[in-house]
RNA sequence: GGGCGGUUAGCUCAGUGGGAGAGCGCUUCCUUGACACGGAAGAGGUCGUAAGUUCAAUCCUUACACCGCCCACCA
């Protein structure tokens, strides 16, 4: 057979993935008889396409899934995809207005209708690239949330937590998307620190005499037209006698306003007075429910000032940073602006359009938090939940025990709509379909007259239950039954209230368990230089170019193998995928060795008996034993990084540099083939999780039992002869190797040319066979020496030219004075001796005792080189 | 403002209360029965700074500096 030199993923990659879905090893059925291993994938949005986190959440699912297939569980990896609906209508909303149109237009039935076709249409994209990447989730089961039976479920939700009074209507402040034109929740909004400008205020006393009065600091004028107090911290002597007076507020000067004392006043910042606008601010607002003040709105959904319900003057209709800036204008020219000074403050803007949100009063739905809260907490302090890395418990505590009221509907035409509807009196019915909700108004109100909500739910409101909504929830599936607990959530830290900690509490609620024992959180992604990955910068890196250029393999191992357990961040270097490509290339180049031994592979694979096995074989297959033994603890606490770097070592430096060179030598023909097949087959199925396409091209070359290593077992650590002393021995001949070598090169010596040493008659033959071979030496014996094998390799002696030798006698010699002078001086010190722990003293002690015989032997083989017998 | 993480070789990162490690990069040599996407041999670090605990600190404690993440109602 004539391979290729160099591996080739993409005539291998394709190939097999086809293979693997069509013969449906991903996919799996219930199975009670076996214990459960249950991924479910974090929905990509359906406008995504994979970046590198997806790389770094998603790959170590794969590898979880592939290895707890292997050892034999009934392990099934859920895909689905999520509908995003700010997303997906804020990219219709572009698309129509490149046509000149907006969502209204078009109405609500045909823009539901287009998003649905839109999503058909390119919603499968990101899976196309999940294959690529050599993801081997259950496509059969794949699911969308829009789907009717997981609308259905999100509906039955809905009107159950209402009915167990946790959903409830109410005029709250709200964050406003002026953009998005919709709300969205605490969660979803992120604080960016920008620069402003703290403008200090001067509210007159009288409006005859506008120089007296009380000076506010504020960074937002524009809202000043709301105002309904002057608030200052009841303890401040400099205020203390004008709490009860009241002001004029400019610049209209039509109202007048008190002065209220309040402990969420900060004394010292700004003035230490502040100016109260309970409709468009949040700390405002809890000040206005506590000293029941009237919360007038000034700023309207289209974020501009509205006249509603106060006067507002000539800003009417002005745009909210138009009417900030005229606002201030005016104060100036009116000598109401005491100062202007720049300010670096943060503001709170959308997560999805980047806008500043507007806190505005609104009616709207919402979930009562606290309640769910609890049990989740709960769940977390008992370990029924647990987190990895343990620190992020924090995050999910903290985040439950001040949880705020969630606000759940959205103003959007994509997504599930509210199961509420109106009677013509205002009275609201919550019910799973229009039918009931008809009955339902029949019997309380005597109407079938309604109308139904136009909202829509949160998206995170269906992805808070998809852990059991993928499972076929309400009904009592036998999905339901074996994979719910699921085993293990991976997602990043981001993610850990605005989902992890939702699921949970719904998990609960409508459960009653968790949705899952382990949240692994993964590391965030950065470039090179520690910068955040985006557009912007350019410096984003496409997962699938990586994969064009080095493969999917490759790609996977450079991004586990840079994956820490306990970081928070990854640097992705690309240079690692090159090495990865490397290390592929270099497992393809070990198999090519195999299956071109002129002797063949032994069918079926068998071990020779252990008497016949060479110290070589007994050395390779005690690493293989106590690498599987590592691979399977290291995946069992999710180290994905040690995990990776543990199969490169014992790949490339243990059974390439050493055990596939050793097999070389004649003494080791006669078992090389069978321990080469057997060694190399365990090692793809261990490296099959991490790096599934070679894996299986190598594992199908060599003999092997089974149509495909995706449903090959896991090798079993008990199975594999282990050999004690082989791994001492081994060590003894490498150091030995080694040392040769170096002299070699310090000869300058051509590869090729041999160099000679006097080796000990009591060095084995297998050993001395070894030694030549590998340090590329031509062996004689010499006379034996005392001791064990180390003693008897310590004296093998190059013949190599004088001068050199000696060179190299006398820098062993100071490296070794050194050490034992170190020894010396710490046994020298009695407060060591007395206070360290005895094992540590003896250790000592003995590490002494070794390097003074080893100066000893050295020191005498420099004598003699000296003065030649 | 609060919480958390990081600071170890030129770069990206492991690691341990008792002799500083890997990969890449660098230097030298080399196409030897798989592999130059390879092999062999090397050079390279006061383990951020300062105190403290300890017989012993890169590792534990404290403070500080710098980088980063998360949370937060200082307008």
């Amino acid at each position: 057979m004539d391979l290729p030199k160099q591996y080739d993923p993409k005539a291998v990659e394709p190939r097999l993935y086809a293979r693997w879905e069509r013969n449906g090893y991903f996919h799996e059925e219930p199975d009670p008889a076996r214990p459960p291993f249950v991924i479910f994938m974090p929905p990509p949005n359906v406008t995504g396409r994979a970046h590198l986190g997806h790389a770094s959440t998603y790959t170590p699912m794969d590898v979880l899934t592939r290895y707890h297939r292997m050892l034999g569980e009934n392990a099934d990896w859920l895909p689905g995809v999520d509908h995003a609906a700010i997303a997906t209508e804020a990219v219709l909303v572009r698309e129509l207005r490149r046509e000149g149109l907006r969502r209204e237009d078009l109405g609500r039935e045909r823009f539901v209708e287009r998003a649905w076709e839109w999503s058909r249409t390119y919603g499968g994209a990101i899976d196309e690239q999940f294959r690529r990447l050599g993801f081997g989730p259950d496509w059969q089961r794949s699911r969308f949330t829009m789907d009717e039976h997981l609308s259905a479920a999100v509906r039955r939700v809905f009107v159950q937590l209402y009915r167990d009074g946790l959903i409830y209507r109410g005029t709250r402040l709200i964050n406003w998307d002026p953009t998005g034109k919709t709300t969205v929740s605490d969660a979803e909004l992120e604080h960016v620190e920008r620069d402003g400008t703290l403008w200090r205020v001067r509210y007159p006393f009288s409006k005859e005499e506008p120089t007296a009065g009380i000076d506010v600091a504020t960074t937002r004028p524009e809202t000043m037209l709301a105002d309904v107090a002057i608030a200052v911290h009841p303890n401040d002597s400099r205020y203390a006698d004008l709490i009860g007076r009241s002001v004029w507020l400019p610049p209209l000067l039509e109202r007048a306003i008190p002065i209220i004392a309040d402990d969420a006043v900060d004394p010292d910042f700004g003035t230490g007075a502040v100016k109260v606008t309970p409709a468009h601010d949040p700390t405002d607002y809890e000040i206005g429910l506590r000293h029941r003040l009237p919360m007038p709105s000034v700023i309207g959904f289209d974020a501009s000032i509205t006249s509603a319900d106060v006067n507002v003057g000539s800003y009417t209709g002005l745009d909210r940073f138009a009417a900030r800036a005229q606002i201030v204008d005016d104060l100036r020219a009116r000598s109401f602006l005491v100062a202007a000074e720049p300010h670096r403050h943060t503001v709170a803007t959308s997560e999805r359009s980047g806008d500043i949100v507007e806190p505005l009063l609104s009616l709207q739905w919402f979930v009562k938090a606290a309640p769910l809260a609890a049990p989740a907490l709960e769940a977390y302090r008992s370990g029924r939940v647990r987190i990895v890395p343990e620190r992020y418990g924090r995050t999910y505590t903290q985040w439950l025990e001040n949880i705020h009221d969630w606000n759940v509907s959205r103003q959007l035409w994509w997504g599930h709509q509210l199961p509420v509807w109106y009677t013509p009196d205002g009275h609201e019915v919550v019910a799973e379909s229009e039918a009931e909700a008809i009955e339902l108004a029949q019997r309380a109100y005597g109407t079938r007259d309604l109308t139904r909500d136009p909202d829509t739910l949160d998206t995170w409101f269906s992805s808070g239950i998809w852990p059991f909504s993928i499972l076929g929830w309400p009904a009592e599936t036998a999905e339901l039954r074996c994979w719910y607990p699921s085993a293990v959530m991976l997602t990043g830290g981001e993610i850990i209230f605005l989902w992890v900690a939702r699921m949970v509490m719904l998990g609960l609620h409508f459960m009653r368990e968790v949705p899952f024992r382990d949240v692994v959180i993964t590391p965030l992604v950065f470039d090179e230089a520690g910068r955040k990955m985006s557009k912007s910068l350019g410096n984003m890196i496409d997962p699938m170019d990586l994969v064009e250029k080095y493969g999917a393999d490759a790609f996977r191992i450079s991004v586990l193998r840079q994956m820490r357990l306990e970081s928070q961040e990854m640097r992705y270097q690309e240079s690692r995928a090159e090495e990865a490509r490397n290390f592929n290339n270099k497992i393809w180049n070990a198999t090519r060795f195999i299956l071109a031994l002129p002797e063949g592979l032994p069918q079926p694979m068998t071990l020779p008996s252990p008497a016949a096995l060479t110290l070589a074989d007994r050395w390779i297959l005690t690493r293989l034993r106590e690498t599987v033994v590592q691979m399977s603890d290291l995946l069992n606490r999710f180290d994905f990084g040690n995990a990776s770097e543990t199969m490169w070592r014992f790949i490339w430096y243990a059974f390439c540099d050493w055990y596939l060179e050793a097999t070389k030598a004649e003494g080791n023909r006669a078992t090389r083939a069978a321990v080469l097949s057997y060694v190399w087959n365990a090692a793809m199925r261990l490296l099959h999780p991490i790096a599934p396409f070679i894996s299986e091209e190598v594992w199908l070359a060599l003999p092997h039992d089974g149509e495909t290593i995706v449903t090959a077992n896991w090798p079993d650590p008990l199975e594999i002869p282990v050999f004690e002393d082989a791994a001492g021995e081994f060590a003894l001949l490498q150091r030995s190797v080694e040392k040769v070598r170096n002299l070699r090169s310090e000869m300058g010596l051509h590869p090729r040319e041999r160099v000679d040493v006097d080796v000990p008659t009591n060095v084995p033959d297998e050993i001395a066979e070894l030694l030549g071979l590998l340090a590329g030496a031509s062996v004689a014996s010499c006379a034996a020496v005392e001791g064990g094998l180390d003693e008897a390799l310590a004296a093998v002696r190059p013949n190599v030219p004088r001068d050199l030798l000696a060179q190299r006698y006398h820098k062993e010699v100071a490296r070794l004075r050194n050490e034992i002078d170190r020894g010396e001086k710490k046994l020298d010190n009695a407060a060591f001796v007395a206070k360290a722990a005895p094992d540590v003293v003896a250790k000592e002690r003995e590490k002494l005792g070794g390097y003074r015989s080893d100066l000893v032997r050295v020191e005498a083989a420099l004598a003699e080189l000296k003065e030649p017998a």
